[in-house]
DNA sequence: GTCTATATAGAGATAGAC
DNA sequence: GTCTATCTCTATATAGAC
């Protein structure tokens, strides 16, 4: 009845946010099936096998973030603008309760299937490549401020807005909020605050 | 033959590394027993459930973190020497390719026993209250230096770690020794290469 | 305390009907 | 494309012998 993308695509939805909630080896097939409303079977239709799944997870995740980085590129935003977007990227994962992809392979690493670590590599190379040339830019262009190489701050972004996910579920919600916003600080951003002011003197 | 201590601290030592390096869904108690060269059921004479153990796990962490901080205390340490012993702790981690156990539940969080959860927010409340009057002692002698409160600089710094070390199984070790070398650099301690080289003119 | 044996449930996966 | 039915393997867990 419906067409194929239909289901598959629903699937690698429903997936995304059980990886991203429960971790990798937290769902199941089962799991999938029955808030989808269809039977194990179906899902094994599209995804023969859970490597298949998980390796779709992934490049999809890789697929998004390069849409999502053209979009920013496209609309000429400033290094400052880009940072904000990919805050509010991991903002969103907060409020859902979810944590970053790629803290759950790292934490699952030894038993993540090999097709999908690598293709995680080349995920984490391509969102700290970015994250690198943004930081540099930002500098070069004086609206960032930060001491050392771009690509090693580009990394300890990275790791701290990961572990502020994870330690926002364990702990409160807001930790992750100060977390970012004590980023902001180090690299000469506005704060959370104000940036609230001037979105309120508008 | 052996005292009741015995297999079950060796048990909890298998299932510490065991949760580091595949995560609390990651291991069976099939795998403890396997290790250990004991059968299925000795494990479970032991901890009768997974969450007996997870507990024992997480209690167990807590402990061993006091006794870390006392030692500190009775060694009379500085912020900065208490600080870079943390540094160490973590950078251990890392050498065995483990992650920090707080990073492992809150990737695993909803798939976590309640009684386990409770146990990992009370050790997150006392790692980060430990940290937090590092920090302020240290910034108070003017050995540290960093702006806004301690308490947020403490959450952070934790963040940074947890997400570099899972990171680091992901892409390359190294970036993890550079993330604590960031750390340092923003607290004003000497960075890794000024210590090794004070080490090597000592 | 540790063993053998076994119960039960869930997960991943496949065959074949519709 | 989705279903029912079923297979196999693994995981948690228990009973009872030694």
């Amino acid at each position: 009845m419906k067409r194929r993308g239909q289901t598959r695509s629903r699937i690698l939805g429903c997936a995304e946010e059980l990886m991203q909630t429960c971790g990798f080896h937290g769902f199941s097939y089962h799991h999938i099936a029955t808030r989808l409303g269809v039977r194990n079977a179906a899902v094994h239709y599209y995804f023969p096998s859970k490597v298949d799944l998980g390796l779709a997870l992934v490049e999809r995740y890789r697929e998004n973030f390069r849409f999502w980085k053209e979009q920013l590129a496209v609309r000429r935003c400033t290094a400052v603008q880009a940072l904000e977007s990919f805050f509010e990227l991991e903002g969103r994962y907060r409020e859902q309760g979810k944590v970053c992809p790629l803290g759950v392979v790292g934490v699952e690493y030894p038993g993540i299937p090999e097709p999908m670590r690598e293709a995680t590599r080349a995920l984490l190379d391509e969102v700290v490549e970015w994250l690198t040339v943004t930081l540099q830019t930002g500098r070069a262009s004086g609206d960032l401020s930060f001491a050392g190489p771009p690509g090693e701050r580009a990394v300890s972004l990275l790791a701290a807005l990961q572990g502020g996910l994870q330690l926002a579920r364990i702990w409160q919600p807001s930790a992750f909020d100060r977390i970012v916003d004590e980023l902001r600080q180090e690299l000469g951003m506005p704060s959370g605050t104000e940036r609230s002011a001037l979105v309120a003197a508008g």
